[in-house]
DNA sequence: CTGAAATATGTAACCCGTTACATACATTTC
DNA sequence: GAAATGTATGTAACGGGTTACATATTTCAG
């Protein structure tokens, strides 16, 4: 049994109208009577007619669909993301469009090209690759979350360096005299302002530094505390550049039955769920993950109404969440 | 300064030739002579042309997109179920579209409406509510996964109900006597099947039961745990619906300073990777999560493209993960 | 009572591709 | 050498909406 999808030409034959009225009725827009009204809406709901979105966006050129980039969604700090995304555009009416780009330019530019292929109406884009001039043919509004990328496009974030700096002297503060950083990738932005800032407080204090790269795994990240804890024995206190390699940096302590915070002191960054499921729980520099989804989706919303926005630049603050890996 | 963004027209023009013939060359399709494929080709460079998705969409009635419609993509188990889809649906070209149902009928009704709306190819569906009625008047392929819910709609799962059961014998041939379950909401299909599993192992050796509800989250599976060791000081294994629960009921453990695997031992279910950051790592029913994901996918693939499928509901083995939490 | 403004509805062009069908020439077949 | 087949390209209808413009009727101010 195929069921035939009603058109608007059929409602309008239905409702003995032209396909204009129903048109009308549709979007409550322009002069319709009360009683054409009634007829049409009636036979809109004998055909069971709903308006099909892809004529509509062909014409208008915009398709209530939003278009949003990350990384890989299967790094903890994204669904949140994602998720606020999700709940401010839905409520407007939109449905988002997800893409994962693996931090892969080219996939990036793909999936930027079937969204202006599809008539997207903006896009939230987390990257560290993307320039204006990817951009610039596009035609289409977007926001950038997590990681500026250039100046010219609008940003939510917030201050890595600032924060990082906070973090770092958080165990400064609690007394710790020799503090490791187990480092993010290289070619992340934001890793590389966390590591800057570890870097120059230590400078400043005039304090050794033992850094080993820990690629934002968990994994990677307990391998690189064995690494160093062997290396120095005298480490008491770890920053790590995101919140799972602080879980792994747990790990590798409970593993060489360290007492944390006792006899070291670990701080993560980011406040994912993870720095709450462990023992002790990670102290960790929280970001407003998902009030920053939802102003990015709030701004790129704006954008798209033509509602240009006065701060470009959006940057949030995070909160300290002094927890068990630290004393305080 | 506004970007032109070319039509089908101008390339015609501009390569002397019909949109047909262009049209010919970009789907490689009916016969376009050696040189003319060149002007054309040459045209499209020129113009920096990317065919209209939307137009195509249109009149094909199709749009090479798929949606995904999941209860909360923030719950953990999830955004690798989504990773693996997209990464088989990126492979063929098609684009995916997200959506989080909240576990809400209206909802995932909602979003199915908007798929259709916009000829969307197929949809990958996680859901307890949906019925046959619901699709029936879709006309779209449809798979369900992690939960069967009609057996006229082709499904990837494993078999909750056996495999829960083999966690609680894991616990029972361990030497645990007095075996708890908490348990996840009663209108989940699945935590039905693992609660049912429980008990009916239970009845079978006459053991007493202790059952709690932790609503498939961590914090109150933690309190479900207090409560459930208040009362019954001697228990001593604790069966959760799944590892998130099972996350809970050890932090309640190592707060309550009882010692696992050695005084209680847990066993949680999914193989979440929560359930390799806690310490002690945590013995799990792991299911094979990327490669359901990756099948559903495949499925769904098959159905568009009209190569049905002999096997309708797959049902995928899961691994009984030995960790730390429980002695072996 | 007349002309302007507001209300109500229809016709047809348009958005941008795809493809059925028509046309024309080249090659093959018997 | 005529008919059949293959190659190459163009014309125009079509998909399902939106909207500019035309037309007709009603309302209202002066």
């Amino acid at each position: 049994m195929m069921i035939h999808i009603a058109t608007i030409k059929e409602v309008a034959k239905y409702a003995n109208v032209s396909v204009a009225t129903v048109s009308r009725v549709i979007n409550k827009k322009g002069y319709v009577q009360k009683e054409t009204q009634t007829k049409v809406e009636e036979a809109i709901k004998a055909l069971n007619y709903r308006p099909n979105n892809v004529a509509r966006s062909l014409f208008k050129k915009q398709s209530k669909m939003i278009g949003y980039i990350v990384p890989d969604i299967t790094n903890p700090f994204f669904p949140q993301l994602v998720r606020a995304v999700e709940d401010v555009t839905v409520a407007q009416g939109y449905t988002t469009f997800l893409c994962n780009s693996d931090d892969n330019l080219e996939k990036e530019l793909m999936y930027l090209n079937k969204m202006a292929e599809n008539y997207i109406d903006g896009v939230i884009i987390v990257s560290n690759h993307m320039n204006e001039n990817h951009l610039a043919n596009l035609q289409i509004p977007v926001v950038a979350l997590d990681r500026v990328f250039h100046e010219s496009i609008p940003s939510v974030t917030i201050d890595n360096y600032r924060e990082a700096k906070r973090a770092v002297m958080h165990l400064v503060e609690n007394g710790c005299e020799k503090i490791a950083h187990i480092s993010g990738p290289e070619n992340i932005i934001n890793s590389q302002l966390r590591k800057k800032a570890y870097q120059d407080v230590m400078m400043a204090l005039d304090r050794p530094m033992y850094i080993s790269e820990g690629h934002y795994q968990m994994k990677t990240a307990q391998e690189a505390t064995f690494r160093l804890l062997h290396e120095h024995k005298d480490i008491d206190a770890i920053f790590t550049g995101n919140d799972v390699m602080a879980v792994g940096a747990l790990k590798a302590c409970t593993k060489l039955g360290i007492k944390v915070p006792n006899e070291l002191q670990i701080i993560g960054f980011d406040g994912i769920e993870w720095t709450e499921t462990v023992s002790p729980e990670i102290t960790t520099i929280a970001q407003p993950i998902y009030e920053m989804g939802k102003k990015a989706a709030t701004m790129l919303l704006n954008r798209i109404n033509g509602n240009e926005e006065g701060q470009d630049h959006i940057v949030f603050p995070t909160e300290l969440k002094m927890r068990e890996t630290t004393k305080h």
